[in-house]
Parts: structure tokens; C-alpha cells; sequence
DNA sequence: TCGATGATTCGATAATTATGGAAATATGGA
DNA sequence: TCCATATTTCCATAATTATCGAATCATCGA
């Protein structure tokens, strides 16, 4: 991931609705939520909620895919991993800025942190 | 750390100059750096870095120290822990966003993050 | 105290982003 | 085909954010 996706990425989660909205989806799954229901939970307008989703989407956190007429969004985890990455490299120096996750599930995933 | 504040810190990152100065100062250290330095490594006029790192001093990302004539500016890093927190608990849905670092330096870091 | 240096604040302007109702598009059922 | 539902796109407007020169403020050395 470079540094324009980030920004994107960012800038992306970096509104109210925007946020709430990934975090449902998060917690979603992979069967994720309709348009609708992501509006509803979050409390905007259909046509606010549309362009915000719409914005993560072109930022490539979630993905859309349609159900007869509803249109279901869910999270990308790859895409936001990737954005976990880089910020781990590039913006905690090595001081532990990641919350130690998962340890005990592996620990043979070396990795040359830039 | 809540919602708010983490949009505040996503959104003072979320942006070219910003994101540049912040990982200046994550590899500058406890040292940090002046503003100047920071100018003029990113290619922007002193005013608007002043502004820009006003936005991320803001946010809580960076602290600032007057050294003489000069103003230290340099990263916080348990505030981008607590960001790096957050994303993990609440965007990430157990799906290990995070890219497992640091692992064979701790295990006994234990943390209760809300 | 004066002048030089490092940095911020001010202010005007440009650019981007957010809002939300109305109109348009897509889908499915009767 | 026609209607109802789900959602987006369009549009105008409001609000926020970015840019950067000039003026101001703070600090230091002579």
C-alpha cells in the first residue's frame, strides 16, 4: 500500500458516519449489510449515506455486490489490513505502536519491518 | 480512546503534507524535529506546515517543546498506539488486521483496551 | 536596545467535502 | 406492462479545509 492509498484509506474512516458505517460492516461479516439498513442503523439520509459508502468504496474498504434489489456492502479486512501495515511500518517506529494482537497463534511470522 | 478522537487523529493524517511530517518524526525519535526541518523536508511553505502541524498537535499525535529560537515538534507514540488500538478492537473484527509485529519481544503486555 | 532568526497568526481566497430532497435507474412481483 | 421497493445520481447549497504571503510574536546575541 502507498502512501495516496492511505490517504484515502484515512481520510475515508476519517468521518462520523463513515466510521460508523465500517465498524457494522466490520462486525457484519461477510454477509454484510444493504444500503438500507447501513442508513437506518447509522441515521442518515438514503442520498448521505449512498455518497459515504461510496467514498469508502472508491478508498477499497468495502466491497458491494447486489441481492435482487438491495445492494450489500461489506468490509474488506485485506484492504484494511494492508492499511494496519503501513501505518505499523511507516508510522510507529518500532515502538510498539500495534497492541500486540494474536500472539499466541503464531510466532514464526518474522517479518523485516522497513 | 473513543470515536471522536479517533476521528480527529485519522483525519490529521489523512493528508499529504501531514502524513509526511508525521513519519518524519516517527523515524526523528524523542528528538524530533524543529519546524523548520520539517518544512522544508516536505516542500511547504513555513505557514502552512505551521497549520498542518497545528491539525496533528490538535489531534494529539505530536507534542512540541521550544528549544531556543527553534520549536521541537515530535511524534507521540502512545497517542498513535491508542489509534492503532482502536482500528484493531473496532475495524478489524478479529480477522487480524494487524500484521502480528513484534511478537518474540513481549508476551506478557497484556492490555484491556475499550 | 537593536537586529536577525525561527515560527506562528492573520486574512483573503481557493478547493474540497458534506448535506439532503428530488429525479432517475434497477429489480422483482402481480 | 405497471407498480412498489431499493438505491443511486443530480443539483444546489452549506460547511469545512487548504494555501500562502504579509504581519506579528518570541528568543537570542552583540
Amino acid at each position: 500500500m502507498d502512501s495516496n492509498t492511505t490517504i484515502r484509506a484515512l481520510a475515508a474512516l476519517a468521518q462520523e458516519h463513515r466510521l460508523a458505517a465500517f465498524r457494522l460492516l466490520v462486525q457484519a461479516g461477510e454477509a454484510g449489510l444493504s444500503a438500507g439498513a447501513i442508513a437506518e442503523a447509522v441515521g442518515a439520509p438514503a442520498s448521505s449515506m449512498s455518497f459515504h459508502l461510496a467514498q469508502l468504496s472508491h478508498a477499497g474498504l468495502i466491497r458491494q455486490k447486489r441481492q435482487s434489489r438491495s445492494l450489500i456492502y461489506s468490509a474488506d479486512y485485506a484492504a484494511m489490513g494492508g492499511l494496519m501495515a503501513y501505518l505499523t511500518e511507516n508510522c510507529c517506529g518500532g515502538q510498539s505502536c500495534a497492541p500486540a494482537t494474536s500472539c499466541e497463534t503464531q510466532n514464526d511470522t518474522e517479518r523485516n519491518a522497513a
